[in-house]
DNA sequence: AATAACTATGTATGCGATACACAGTACGAT
DNA sequence: ATCGTACTGTGTATCGCATACATAGTTATT
């Protein structure tokens, strides 16, 4: 019997059903809820073991009683905050895939709090399991072997985690530009433009003075997900097809 | 004429040449520099401004004349830190793009705590936005236009990030677990054995309870890093082929 | 020389995480 | 019933940190 590490327990809902004692007024449960409550709305800049006190209406210290630290509630909320997977229904492994991380990266695009959160620790939590068990399963019908398919799940996670990063950044950046009122700089590329020199950097500035990262018409957000998503796509069919060829 | 965002002036060297009052003792690459030099040893936790102000030898306020916010001084770091992007030398396309890759990733592994850093923001220093101008000379001999360049560029600086930070994590994760000294749990896929039911995820149970994720004879943790990229290049490639054969 | 712009310092504030000791509560043993 | 004990929530206290503000000292320009 292996001991488990008290976050783990906790997120497991493994914890020693207490016997004396006042009836507890908590759970973890509703702590995560009034801590996710709060990310959601004003960003884990908001969070601290103070505002989460208060929106549950306990003492500040009251909450360590169910949680270790505050990076163990992060913990926890980075899998509470997880919805489940998408269903399979009758779509073939590459659709299934492409659903299922857009789907992830949509969650992180809608909660960009986890994006801070999801890498720091390899998912140990039931739900971001169960998303990784419904993609291992539908990756079952294909040739790989258990740890091509556990590679090929990293990967896909690790795509939509960086996608999100990336668009949530911009968009980051793009607020902060704005808000500084910073005179002529509408725009990322803009910056880049005025700011590179064109002999060490001349591929990089032609295409910036060309307006590349401009919105323009056929241009959208999307598009770079699928773009990248379709490469490891192509990438992983690939491999399969490799596979199912030959044995080695 | 377009006017920077303070932090990109600072990043690009553009001060304003102070005309009177004392010489400044110090400069930002010296107080980048000292902070670099912290994180590397002690980690992002011990960065603080007092202990970067200690290590110059000045006082903690001191900085604030070269630097607006911590957050400022992160992002300056953020961009000081990277070393030059390695030559291309006679490499085909496809080696240099895994050369680069690799070293992007070998760099986030040797300095952690940009791990941190590098998804917040989109590169806008001098040094980072010198590995993609590589990149992208690179990429120049090939089929694709200048937007799928790009993407192919983001696509690669994601997969690097992912990689380190997925790596960094797992050991992280298992020091813990040896520093807890949890009973019986010397990995990662010991512990997800314990606590996951078969009924609701057979098949991850299935693969953890055959011991996966065990550092077992052939395994390298190089050898996860070549099948993500390898999945990416393919990609890439089959791109490149359609791209070449018709303009559409 | 006088002034204005700029540097580094010292002090002060407010917040956040968390250690610690306490008061109240309810179960289980007597 | 009663009493001890294990457990709950609270109040108070400490410490570190980012940063505002006022100040003293410095040098180029007037």
């Amino acid at each position: 019997m292996v001991e488990l590490p008290p976050v783990v327990a906790r997120m497991w809902g493994r914890e020693h059903s207490s016997r004396r004692g006042p009836k507890p007024r908590l759970d973890l449960a509703t702590i995560t809820a009034a801590a996710i409550e709060i990310a959601d709305t004003e960003g884990l800049a908001g969070l601290s073991m103070s505002s989460v006190a208060a929106q549950v209406g306990v003492a500040p210290m009251a909450l360590y009683r169910y949680v270790g630290s505050k990076d163990e509630l992060l913990t926890v909320m980075s899998d509470s905050a997880v919805p489940a997977p998408p269903e399979r229904g009758e779509l073939p492994w590459r659709d299934y895939l492409a659903v299922w991380t857009r789907a992830n990266r949509d969650l992180l695009l809608s909660r960009p709090w986890l994006l801070s959160l999801q890498g720091l620790t390899p998912p140990m939590g039931p739900r971001r399991l169960y998303w990784l068990e419904r993609l291992l399963d539908v990756l079952g019908d294909t040739a790989l072997d258990d740890g091509e398919k556990f590679n090929v799940a990293t990967a896909l996670t690790g795509y939509a985690l960086t996608d999100a990063t990336l668009v949530h950044a911009t968009k980051a950046a793009g607020q902060e530009l704005a808000a500084a009122g910073v005179k002529g700089a509408t725009d990322y590329g803009e910056v880049l433009a005025e700011v590179l020199d064109p002999a060490t950097y001349p591929v990089l500035s032609a295409m910036m003075r060309s307006g590349l990262l401009k919105e323009s018409e056929g241009w959208t957000e999307d598009a770079d997900f699928l773009f990248g998503l379709n490469l490891l796509l192509d990438g992983i069919e690939a491999l399969m097809a490799r596979r199912a060829g030959r044995s080695e």
